[in-house]
Order: structure tokens, then C-alpha cells, then sequence
DNA sequence: TACCCTCATGTAACCGATTACATGGAGGTC
DNA sequence: GACCTCCATGTAATCGGTTACATGAGGGTA
């Protein structure tokens, strides 16, 4: 594979004008870079990154670790980081944690050897000694979708409180008294806000919500099964469950559908993150739509402030509610234009 | 950040011992190999990859180029790709071609300035001069999913000609007479190989398939609901629909449910790729598929292959029709197991 | 004691770029 | 013509590892 040292001799020149063209320098008289091009394409020249980024000690790439890539929501979410990274003549290198703190490390460190400009985590549950160490700026870190308490690090999430608030009044409406909450783990901020936020909009309301009613999975599929299944086989099951995530609504719908029981008529469901399929099933589940493209975008921009010296500042957007037919029909919904 | 040389002074040894424990090379005394460890831990010593793949010139990574990472048949793709190859100890970057000839190409050159050891390719319809120029033998390359006529490349994919005439049996039983096919890019291995299956196992049941009920659609979701309008407004529009791909059933069935119309009652769908939602819609969705993790897999081993220098043997798995609802009923299904 | 072999470790070249600094030719001024 | 300035280009150090080869201590043998 030619170097910049084959391409310099075939051009006739130094390496240092070569480097020069390659990297836009002014001070090239056109003659001269042309005759570099010219020598490029003969040789077909790639420029080696590798070595680039050895002396630059930069390496225009950006480490991104999600829940796992099969999830529609981290899918987005990956896709709006390489688009928003791309177009910043960024790389993206995504690993998957498969919500597992040891693979999550794994792809920290990983990353961390192959000098990626910056960090963009999706944290798992667990607080581990190594992301705490790198949060102490080993390199710029930023956290998407959740936070983890006691790690002070920059972050970009969606806030679902009010959103939570509307879905809580809309169940309210439609007559239903007794309502579920499954949340993920509440070590995390998705956990640990929604809940709360859950909690506070339900007694607003008057409703009074025993501790069997809030439960707490692991964002995954079958917790949101065996959860729904705890549910409906208490004494006095919920009229509505709503999940934390859409793979434990999956689970739900899954175990609701064996049961062979009617959504809404039997039971209610409603979900945090608004995926496509959702709009697909029958009945469309009523969810709460996060921003998860601009959330990916977002973030991509906090790591590029960071490393262009700027000030990192944590970014919250709101959370909507997307009112479909899963928690029952009612003239009051609000039409979803999708 | 600490380097190898810190590493040796701290240590009291030379960089090139160092270097020896990092490469686990057992000519190191398991005194100083401890002595090494615990300089290591004290200046939390991280290898820097870029600095050893220019001098290895291997950098332990492989590209993918996808269409699409929204596409839940690439995200499988690339969740199988990125485990097998991590767990071969290699990383994995993404690329979203976007089905856009330009973006695959723009992926392709980044990838190989990245110097990755090897590249895994999901064409886009079009042959352009560099992927034909990397089929040359520049990197090690493998076509996934798709082939392109008249570029020799090993590549790894799904035969679903097997399956194509098992689905037009099935709809043939349950009467369907009237049958379109909406095919990928004609270029694509994908798009001719099924279109000519289907004719031929159309043809074997003695059906006639008019011109206008062969059509060629992009793989996104819009050409698939373009498509089947157009079809709908024909003067004898078709019994059933077979898409080719997931998106285009998306838009198909969007189309169909815009119209009012029943399925299978009024229109039967079946399409090619199976995905998770299929099997949560009313009627759940009948489809052909593909053993996508597995193909994932085999393409990380071919590579593999090649880089370790045996041959590259191209290979191609069996896609199976999985029988549902969105057909007809019938007594003669086979069940599906999920 | 002389010689050789083994083996743990050290020395230094190298990978392919970037870039601070050196160089020297062209052109301007007096 | 002497001198200065400007600027296109060249020279060589550097980034942080790996590794071929050198080295020298220690042990065995005659």
C-alpha cells in the first residue's frame, strides 16, 4: 500500500509538502498540489489514519455503548449519533452492553485503548470502578438517556415527568383507578425519575397505589413478562400497567395476548419510549415518545463542545405522551399524527 | 496519559519488557512480570492501540457497511456480526449506507483509511468503481446478505428460492390465483435471484403472472406503499402481495390499512425477511425468514478466514417460510413456533 | 579455568504520518 | 549590487508501541 513517502517521490516533492496538500495547508502553489494529486490517484493512495492520529494524538472517532442495538430505541439513538457524527467528520464505534455491567466495561476499555476523542455512554444499572475513574476525565464522557447518581458527568436525557403526569390523567379519564408501574432498575435515572414521577401524578389524582403495583424490571423482554404475569395473577390485578421501556411492554403484550385477555377491555397497557411497531399493533399502544433522534444529536454536540474547550452543559428534553387505543377509547385523546 | 516508557521506568525495566508482558510473550520471569503488573495498576497504564496497529499493521477491527441500522434485519445482522467478532477479540464499526451508493462509498474510504483488517459490505444496488476497485484484493472484503453481479467477491447470504416456491404453494392453497411480487433493485443478488425464483414457482403451479404484477421496489418503506397502491388501482388488482423485503411490507400493509381493506380478506401480504413485529400485528404477518444472526456470524468466520490465510469459501444458508395469518387460514399451516 | 550455551533483558530501528524549524530562490528597495 | 523580506518547500524529530538483534549473567562441561 503506497505511503506518503511513494506518493512524495512520484510527485517529486518532500513528504512534508504531501502531508501539506493532504491536509489543505495554503501554502502549496496550485502547480504543486496538482502535481500531488496527480501523483494520489496513480498510486492510489490512501492516507493511513492510524498514523495521522498516532501524531495528532486525535482520532476523529467517538466511542458510543448502548443497551443493545436489537432495542428499536438504541437503534435510533445510534443512528442520530453516526448521522449528527458524520457530518462532523466523526467515526462512531458502537458496542453493545446487553445491559450487562462486565461487557459494558468491556467496550469502555476497549474504546479507552483505541483513543476515541470521546465517550458516549448509555450507563447499565450498575455503577462500575471503571466508568467512575473515567468519569474523573481520563476523557470527555457524556451520558445519554440515563444518569447514574453520585457520577458527575454531562448528560442528555429526556424528561418524562410531565408526560407521565398526562399519561396518569388520561388513564384517570378513561376510568381506570388501579394502576401498575413497571420501572427499571432504580439505580438509574430512568428508573428512579419515572417512578417518582408516577407516584407523585397518581396521588395528585387520588389514587392510592399499594406496593405491589410498583414493580421494578430490568428492561428486557421477559421481566416485563413475568412482571405482567405477577400482576394479573394478584388478587386484586391492576386496570392498567404501564412499562418502562418498550421491551418490557413487549413482554406484556406477550402475556396479556396467552392469557387470551382484551387490551384495553381486560387490561390496560401504556409505555415509556414510543417505538414504531407500536403504531402497528392492534390495538396501537398508547406510549410516551421521547426525542431519541434529537437526544443522539444532542449529545454528539455536548462531547464536540468538550473537546473544542467549551463548557459542557447537561441537556433535558421533554418527553411527550402519544395517546393511541390501548388504555381505551375516550372522545377526550388527542390524535397522533403518525 | 502514561506511557509504555513510563510504564519501564517505573517499573525499572526496559520498554521492550513492557512490551513483553502486554504480549503475554513468556520469556518475561513472573518476578519482574508482577513488577510490571504493578507499575501498570500505579500509573493506570491503558496500551495505545493506534501507536501498536502502526507498527503491527493490523488494527483488530472490521468494518460493516449496512443499509440501515433502523432496519431490524441489519440490526440483527449487525448485533450477530459484532459478537462474533468480539468474541474473536475484534471491534467492529458501523456504517449506515442509508441504501445511497455515495454513503457506502464515503464508509468504504473511512474504513479503509482506518486501516480496518477487514470489510463486511451489504451492497447497494449500484456498482460503483471503488467497491469494484477493493474487490481487487486492496483489503480483505465480503459481501453479506447481497451479491453483485460481475464483482468476484466471497459473500455470505440467504437462498430463499426454496422458501419462495413453499409460499407460493401455500397461497395456491388457499386460493390466491392473482399473485404480484415486489422485488428489490435488479442488480442485487436480493432483487433478481427472488424475482426469478417466484416466476418459476409461479410457472410450476400454472399461474400467470402479467407484467404489472412484477415490480421492482428500493427496500424502504415507501416504494413498498407506492407499490401496492399502485397495484390496488389496478383494473384487476392481485389476490396477494409479496414484498421483498421487511420495510416495503411496512408500507404495504400502511397502504392497505389507509384503504380499508381487510387482510387476508380483501388482500393477502407475505413478505420476505421476518422480523419480531410481524408476529405482534392482527393478522400476524406470514414471511420467509432468513437465518439473519447466522449469517452475521459466518461472514465474521470467512473473514477471519481470509485474514488468517485460508481460503475464502463463499457460503449460502436456507431461508424458511414461516407460515401465519396474513395469508388466509387454512387447515394445512405449519406452526409457527414463536 | 576456559569455553559454550541458555535465556532474561536491553538497545534501537521502524511503522506513516505531522509540524517546528531551516533553507534558499525570487523579487523589491535603495 | 547589496541587502532584506517573503514564501514555497525541505529536513528531521516526534507520536507510542513492536521486535530483530545485541548483551551479559549464570550454569554446565571438560
Amino acid at each position: 500500500m503506497a505511503r506518503i513517502k511513494d506518493v512524495a517521490a512520484q510527485a517529486g516533492v518532500s513528504v512534508a509538502t504531501v502531508s501539506r496538500v493532504l491536509n489543505n495547508n495554503p501554502s502549496v502553489t496550485e502547480e504543486t498540489r496538482n502535481r500531488v494529486h496527480d501523483a494520489m490517484a496513480a498510486l492510489n493512495y490512501r492516507p493511513n489514519a492510524v498514523a495521522r492520529s498516532l501524531r495528532t494524538e486525535a482520532t476523529r472517532t467517538l466511542g458510543l455503548i448502548i443497551g443493545d442495538i436489537l432495542n428499536p430505541f438504541f437503534a435510533e439513538l445510534a443512528r442520530a449519533v453516526e448521522d449528527e457524527a458524520r457530518e462532523a467528520g466523526y467515526t462512531v464505534i458502537i458496542g453493545n452492553a446487553d445491559e450487562r455491567a462486565d461487557q459494558q466495561d468491556h467496550y469502555v476499555r476497549t474504546l479507552l485503548e483505541q483513543r476515541v476523542d470521546g465517550l458516549l455512554i448509555c450507563p447499565t444499572a450498575e455503577v462500575t470502578p471503571l466508568v467512575e475513574e473515567v468519569s474523573l476525565g481520563e476523557r470527555p464522557l457524556v451520558f445519554l438517556d440515563r444518569t447514574l447518581s453520585g457520577v458527575e458527568v454531562p448528560s442528555v436525557r429526556a424528561d418524562g415527568s410531565t408526560a407521565i403526569a398526562e399519561l396518569v390523567a388520561h388513564l384517570r379519564a378513561l376510568g381506570h383507578r388501579r394502576i401498575a408501574f413497571v420501572s427499571g432498575p432504580s439505580t438509574l435515572s430512568t428508573g428512579r425519575e419515572r417512578t417518582e414521577a408516577f407516584l407523585r401524578a397518581a396521588a395528585e389524582h387520588g389514587l392510592e397505589v399499594p406496593e405491589t403495583y410498583v414493580r421494578v424490571g430490568d428492561f428486557r423482554a421477559v421481566s416485563g413478562q413475568r412482571i405482567t404475569s405477577e400482576l394479573l395473577d394478584l388478587p386484586e390485578p391492576p386496570q392498567a400497567i404501564f412499562l418502562g421501556d418498550n421491551l418490557m411492554a413487549l413482554g406484556a403484550l406477550d402475556e396479556v395476548r396467552e392469557r387470551g385477555l382484551e387490551i384495553p377491555g381486560d387490561v390496560a397497557l401504556a409505555s415509556f419510549d414510543d417505538v414504531p411497531w407500536f403504531n402497528h399493533v392492534q390495538p396501537r399502544i398508547t406510549a410516551i415518545s421521547q426525542p431519541t433522534a434529537e437526544l443522539g444529536r444532542r449529545a454528539v454536540r455536548v462531547i464536540l463542545d468538550v473537546l473544542s474547550g467549551r463548557a459542557a452543559e447537561s441537556v433535558v428534553l421533554p418527553a411527550t405522551l402519544v395517546v393511541r387505543e390501548s388504555c381505551g377509547e375516550s372522545g377526550t385523546w388527542k390524535e397522533d399524527g403518525s
